[in-house]
DNA sequence: GCCTTTGGTGAATATTTGCCCATACAATAG
DNA sequence: CTATTGTATGGGCAAATATTCACCAAAGGC
């Protein structure tokens, strides 16, 4: 039944969605489709920007511009990687996601497209939340999502940037949420939760997947790990103090890129992350603050797989 | 970041795939990406402009509406329409009247917001009924709602597919119900009928409304004309036989939308069909039965505009 | 060498768009 | 039933964008 769809608020969207149209694909002034939707201008121009601001209208620039293959060419050089793909930043905007986003959901959609079965397995943050918002709809029974670590608190509450779920709902695919916590209480609850054959299989199926896509959590006040609430500002001192530069899927690893021999660690609930690089995983990270972070985990080959912007390129070039 | 210039061509589109990508992904303006790259403003205009006149920006809408336009598009090219309106059908419903209906529904609406006083002149049929249904209770005085054709059986029982009534009674207008059955005994009957001033008025009336919706009635077995009485089975297979495909406001036509020169259209007492499409008139359909009756009429210019949904626009645009 | 063509530029100008505000309308609480 | 509050609307205006024009510089033909 597809009555549902026809409630006010959807009402709005097609709206939306058809001026949008209107103005971008059938390049239509605001004042025409304001007249071909029986509207006043000012409303049309709200519908358009609506139709932008719920993301329904998706821009993809379809040019490889020659410096950001530059950099990819070097920076795939420098750390050994499989994938590399660099987009352009905005200076005065360098930590904008949207671009980053747009080229993980290419990279995503790539895999969706093939007919066999796809495993793709994905992190947390803000920067995956983002890319499955440049997914488009689909309809891809055959593949399954699997999330890479819990999105609960030990009180049970959630994170907010889980992307599985809305992954999953936008590309109509079986999902695996994690469903363990972020962090155990103790090892020993750990081995316990581990046991379970829900939680094996699921694991089974990450450490499987096709395309593994994660963002990178640095460390410092602003950590994820620490906003979220999973660590405290002290303890996260005290793990700076010990070495730790970044996190990938709640793993903290050190400057080199070794995941650290620490208690924190040995309560993680994660997916261990894959050892040798026969998966591609794929970090997408942009952001100064995220540089230690990044640099750490592409010299100690915890991906094999990068997609940044032109300063982080820059950067990760013009460093050591 | 105005780095390396190379070679004059790559350039060129480099920069505007750069200018590109600040203007709608990063959202800039053209001033600001004039500073950015060191141009002037219009420089900047002139680049982003080319990345789209050279298809480097690829704009896409994720909302099912999209698909429908680029239907709509699609159908009104080939039928040469003015109008044409494809709704997202149920694959599990394609015969599914609400989504049309509500289509429907908010055309009259648009008509009906008019200030000046405007004419509607009404088909019958299940699918017109439905749109009235959806309409909101309206307080239009000025406008005028015209029926097209009688509800009357010769014996002057009703049929149930009446849509002037309620459309009148819901939005609050003046209404004009045909004053005569659908068929009259005999050519002469009809001529006699036909002089009444009072018809005369509310066929000029229907001639002169500003929209025209009409139903499509196929022939067969399930034909409304058979199942309404009015035909019975033996001579709708003779009509068949001798090339009906369909039918508007009970005037038969063949495959090629041409109103049959037969005993049965001699008889029929409905406003006659428009023969220039100068007025809008827009059909209104689904179902995989209507679909040959459809497509004469639409290739017969029987109509001007058309609103159905997916399922019969993806099937208009198969055949032939 | 000179002229023409092509493609690019900035300035001026016309058009379109984005934003603020006063108002109207509808739902909700009292 | 009325007051209130939140939300949508359309007008007006400033900012942004598109277009036109006159001009210039380089490439290529005569």
């Amino acid at each position: 039944m597809t009555q549902g769809r026809f409630t006010a608020e959807t009402t709005r969207l097609d709206d939306a969605a058809r001026a949008g149209w209107l103005y971008y694909v059938a390049g239509n002034t605001q004042d025409e489709i304001a007249r071909k939707l029986s509207v006043s201008r000012q409303t049309a121009q709200r519908l358009v920007s609506l139709a932008v601001s719920e993301r329904l209208v998706k821009v993809r620039l379809d040019h490889p511009i020659g410096r950001c293959m530059d950099l990819a060419g070097m920076v795939t050089d420098r750390f050994g990687l499989q994938f590399c793909e660099i987009v352009p930043s905005d200076p005065d905007a360098p930590g904008l996601l949207t671009g980053v986003a747009i080229a993980a959901a290419v990279e995503l959609e790539r895999v969706l497209k093939s007919d066999e079965g796809r495993i793709i397995a994905l992190g947390t943050g803000r920067a995956l939340k983002a890319t499955v918002e440049q997914l488009p709809r689909l309809d891809c029974p055959r593949h399954r999502i699997v999330s890479l670590l819990g999105n609960m608190m030990s009180d049970g509450s959630a994170t907010p940037y889980n992307a599985t779920i809305a992954m999953a709902e936008r590309v109509g695919a079986k999902h695996y949420p994690y469903p363990l916590p972020v962090l155990a209480s103790d090892p020993d609850e750990l081995k316990v939760l581990h046991a379970q054959e829900a939680v094996r299989n699921t694991i089974g199926l990450g450490q499987q997947a096709d395309l593994t896509l994660v963002g990178i959590g640095q460390m410092g006040r602003q950590a994820p790990l620490v906003v979220d609430g999973f660590v405290a500002e002290a303890e996260m001192a005290a793990l700076v103090a010990a070495g730790a530069t970044g996190e990938i899927t709640s793993w903290i690893y050190d400057g080199d890129g070794h995941v650290l021999d620490c208690d924190f660690n040995r309560r993680v609930a994660s997916v261990p992350l894959p050892k040798a690089a026969e998966r591609r995983v794929i970090a997408v990270a942009v952001g100064e603050a995220k540089r230690p972070a990044l640099t750490a985990a592409l010299g100690g080959r915890l991906v094999n797989g990068l997609i940044t912007n032109e300063a982080m390129a820059e950067r990760l070039l013009a460093a050591k």
